[in-house]
DNA sequence: CAGTGGTCTAGACCACCGG
DNA sequence: CGGTGGTCTAGACCACTGT
């Protein structure tokens, strides 16, 4: 096993990805110390910077952890974490097992109320944004009401039709608009299913609901979606991995 | 503004500091770049990739992002985020400005059902663990009940009053008994309140409520922990920052 | 083109851990 | 003590961005 040092992928990411393959294979088993730095060197004929390179990016995925004058240790397999990971509805169905689905309910421009003013930071009050209601299935059961305020530096046309052949909202500003979603804020809360929900989601009225509601950034940094997503309780969970984390202080001056 | 050549910081944590204090001061103005990599190198008079070690310590953090070939920007100040840091209910409490509280209901030693002994790994099936369950309030309203087991290699005593009077149960062990909570995985849903649950927390049965699930590793990376957190959904909600993340994978062979 | 961040080398010394 | 990871240097060349 070697690396392609004329290979436009980096040197460490390719020792990552070999290491990687060592534990998701099981040659490499948890809590059993890996090679050491100075091995690795060696064996891939890198400098040790470069494996600590290497290293350290396959530790913040979480697969290895380091212990200062023991070695570099095989991390307990994680769950799946639907939460950290920024995906569409449809990829997070597909992890989850399930296939998506969607009926659009609404499509339509609207003047946004004030929360949803704040949520973008849009600056010119006399602003239309575009509003998408949507019921989202996993294998033809509802599970989800999207409602997505959406608004754009630019001019972009969004048609129902184009939505409905993608499948993905995502996807298709990706691909035909070149918005790509980079990151996003999320408060995640539970509710009652009003009448109406209860209805779509085919429960009955006041059963409780998860209310996930997401700011998302696009690769300019700038907000561009707005989006609230009620799912029903007994079919969804969130998961999430918390890990203590230092801030450093200024101690004197 | 200088660093401390001599002290036992090492020198990145110091560059990293002075740029956290120099965004938290407002000195440096999100979405601006703030000083190159070389600007930077000939200030501190370290090498750069002593500059790049602080750089990419605080870009982990979340407060400057980078840009190829751009530069190195502020980011746009975060949402506390009380999901991805691991935090005890009085710290999470205090950093939402509330007070808290708490009132034991029972602190036993049980057999555990079979849910808590797959989220422990327990091997030993007949093995006790410690059961406390408590109600928590926030400025003396109640907002939460925790029903944690607790299991450990070693024999460890916790009584009723030692608990009443630490408030924390995780500063509890910390402190008394070095086990340090480092990481977790939680899991996030909507129910509703038995009859049991809504008299506690002073809600109509059937309210919803927020559950959350957690499995707590200490620095052994073993679980010691299982706990259920059941938060009133009128006064409590989870906040997360999601992003992108790429998984390398291997092409070809 | 000049300036930015990204990758990489071949060393060095230190701090920590176990036998 | 030898082996581990942690910090650091003084360079080098590359890839990307703007003008």
């Amino acid at each position: 096993m070697h690396i392609d040092p004329l290979s436009s992928i980096p040197k460490y990411k390719q020792i990552a990805a070999f290491i990687q393959q060592k534990i998701d294979s099981g040659d490499w088993v948890v809590y059993e110390p890996i090679p050491s730095e100075r091995e690795l060197e060696a064996k891939f004929r890198v400098s040790r910077t470069t494996i600590r390179q290497a290293l350290e990016y396959v530790a913040n995925t979480g697969l290895v952890y380091r212990e200062h004058g023991k070695g570099t240790f095989v991390a307990r397999p994680k769950e799946q974490h639907s939460l950290e990971q920024l995906t569409s509805f449809t990829s997070d169905m597909r992890s989850r097992g399930s296939e998506p689905g969607q009926k659009i309910l609404s499509l339509t421009y609207v003047e946004p109320e004030p929360k949803v003013i704040q949520a973008l930071k849009a600056e010119n009050e006399r602003m239309e944004v575009l509003r998408i209601e949507r019921l989202r299935f996993a294998d033809d059961e509802p599970i989800s009401i999207h409602r997505a305020f959406l608004m754009f530096d630019i001019d972009i046309e969004i048609t129902a039709s184009d939505l409905q052949v993608s499948g993905s909202l995502y996807s298709l500003l990706e691909r035909e608009h070149g918005i790509v979603p980079l990151e996003a804020d999320e408060t995640i809360e539970a509710t009652a299913a009003n009448p109406d929900e209860a209805a779509l989601l085919n429960v009955a009225p006041g059963t409780p609901l998860l209310l996930i509601s997401r700011t998302t950034y696009s690769q300019t940094r700038k907000p561009f979606e707005y989006v609230e997503m009620l799912y029903r309780a007994d079919r969804y969970k969130c998961f999430a991995h918390l890990s203590r984390k230092e801030r450093i202080r200024i101690v004197g001056a």
